[in-house]
DNA sequence: AATGAATGAGCCTTCATTCAT
DNA sequence: GATGAATGAAGGCTCATTCAT
């Protein structure tokens, strides 16, 4: 009756697993500890014996979810630091959609869940985890743009070219695109060819900044020259 | 005890107001009857009386929101169909984001948690009220792109701008900043900054892929002409 | 929006017949006063206007179909008092089978609930109304076993006529048959058919019950002879 | 405040029997689980807990009386296959009889329920155990009728032999005079007595049908024999 | 260490009845 | 006289958590 456990925290795992499946599945509140138990193959006390309640569960397995998924894809894509910003801003972009995309990966959809329905918990695993890529890639603008660019547009234009990438509708276009239709080569394909475009996309938008950058310039230029 | 009733359905917009702030501000799940009626002034059984059940009253409820809010906001920001394509696409930007950050408008949040958490009920919602504005602005991309964009380019350009406009880190950040910060000009005043900043950018990108187009053509005519 | 009422008695009439059906036919915890007033069309507050309560509404119901029931079958089958005994077994033993598979008569259903789930409002109505009818049968078959039989003898020799009559599988089938069938007369041909069975099955134990009491008879006097 | 738990189904045991007298008394309808769990000692989830749902209670309850009436008086009444058809037809009817008042015994008031107002789930059970019961009698009363008789004679028989049994004003009366009369003798003697009584009868009716058949048969064969 | 029985708070829903028009 | 909105008392069920082994 009782399944073999070569360690006391082989339990400990299941549960860790099951919960990510299910509560990204369903979101907390309508993920039950019985269907996480059930499924990790232990008693329906062993969530609370194990971590004590839901909540740390809950919490507990977000963080998981994610620290695997930054493991498993590094914020630059691969692209070594010394590559000229375009090359590393094609690293980025490519990782957060890698990253998204994954078909092992909970964490997005904890990250959907949390934003529409916060439990306050996780704020400092945002903090933690999030920020550093943010900062990372506001970095690598403020890089492309200069520095006359002033802190609201390097800002602004970090939430653009994030904002290509994490829009949900986006992922859940390439999920079902991948799932639903010829389930081949167009998944993969989708992700590298949407990568390109918002890459392309977003350079040319950084063009346009730092030309209307420069005509403010010249302008102010001029203004100088005559008061 | 009794509260006047002045009107038939008058309770019924009550109920309506209330079940649209709880159930965008803590879902479907955590929003209990009880608390929706205590806020509506009503009895306990006036949501079953008037709408039948919780899941009617959710599904009226985000029908109510997307309307009032299509409503508010039309879809062209107010720029006549006269204008140039760069004026109407000013014009659809800002009506996203306004009705996106308008403070009477839950839809959005209403849309975020059917994203997360989709009971289903929504798919229509979204197929009859989404599509049209989608289409509305992938026409208007088209125009922009001119007739040799392949239909992929024409929707991935649609994502890159829709996505910055949709995007809830803006959105909440946008609501928190006029909310908590010295609430006062700083929120309309960064929506306007941001959609300036979102039209400049995308036309950016707009013309990037007109130019990577033109350079195409161009090997595509010299190909031709030695073959 | 209205429908024109020539009295103010019609919806009274109305809640009756429509509490009749539905009382029949689901009981009377199962029934709801919205079902008996929309089925009567009239206002979800008539069954407490007209009637008080629902209780007092299934009572009156209860009541009436009795009413109208002994109204339709006349208990003597339409035999005169005049025919011989045997006819007016048979006169009985049809009345209460027709009462019984009556399209139009509720009473069997009313009883049936009530032995099964006694209001005790009804205890009233079954002593006035059922208890003439038995009266009527045990002096039928007083008559037919003569003056030695114990009231025991008769009493159970009534009860074995009725129950013949009563029995509820019996009722189902026929009722069955007569619904589900080539709906014809199949249903009346069945009951005729059965009210001969029970007939002559009943003659024939009440003249087992005769030769019975011959023969202690015989034995008595035999005693007496010889003390 | 907790109970001392020495036994894993020792309270499902008492919440079948709590719910065995509740819903033989009150019907399905009118037993609140609450009134179960209450009487059995138990929290108001154990029902929900130990059976799922009040419905699925209620099935198994009614399962637990059958297959415990069963158990209790086995359908021979006692009597050996090899004895005359007349005994054991005596023991037939003595065994439905005793079923019926057995003072433990809830199957009777459950059946009557299921037929004035059926849940469904119990048609099963009917076939299961009644039609055999049926099927039984139904090949006695062949045997004493002969291959001559019709099916539906056969039928007709058995209907009326097993209705004296059944029928509730019978259960109610003798029940009644166990319990509130002199509470003595008279109940058992009363049971008794009406055996006798049925037996008799019974036999008397089927002699009636055996001549029926017979004079039919000499008209046959004078038929026969005059064409 | 781990289990499964047991708990109790809370939720949605139903429904007979009452109230104000 | 008659309506339909409103009420509040339950009832069945779910579920995270605790307890006794």
């Amino acid at each position: 009756m009782k399944i073999p456990r070569e360690g006391a925290a082989k339990t400990r795992q299941s549960l860790l697993v099951a919960a990510s499946e299910i509560f990204a599945e369903k979101g907390y509140r309508d993920t039950t500890i019985a269907e996480i138990c059930e499924r990790a193959g232990a008693n329906v006390a062993a969530v609370n014996y194990h971590f004590g309640s839901k909540q740390t569960l809950y919490a507990e397995t977000w963080r998981h979810a994610f620290s695997e998924s930054t493991k498993a894809h590094p914020p630059d894509g691969g692209v070594s630091s010394d590559a000229p910003p375009e090359e590393r801003l094609r690293g980025q972009i490519t990782a957060i959609l890698q990253r998204l995309t994954d078909k092992n990966n909970r964490e997005f959809w904890f990250m959907q869940r949390e934003m529409a329905n916060p439990t306050g918990l996780l704020e400092e695993v945002l903090r933690e985890e999030i920020h550093p890529l943010h900062r990372r890639t506001t970095a690598l603008v403020r890089e492309l743009l200069g520095p006359l660019a002033t802190d609201r547009e390097v800002n602004f234009c970090e939430i653009s070219i994030v904002s290509q990438c994490m829009n949900p509708a986006v992922a859940r276009k390439i999920r079902e695109a991948g799932s639903t239709a010829q389930d081949g080569p167009l998944g993969i394909d989708d992700v590298e060819a949407y990568a390109d475009h918002v890459l392309k996309f977003s350079l040319g938008g950084i063009r346009a900044l730092l030309e209307a950058m420069g005509k403010k310039q010249k302008v102010r230029k001029k203004l100088r020259k005559q008061p």
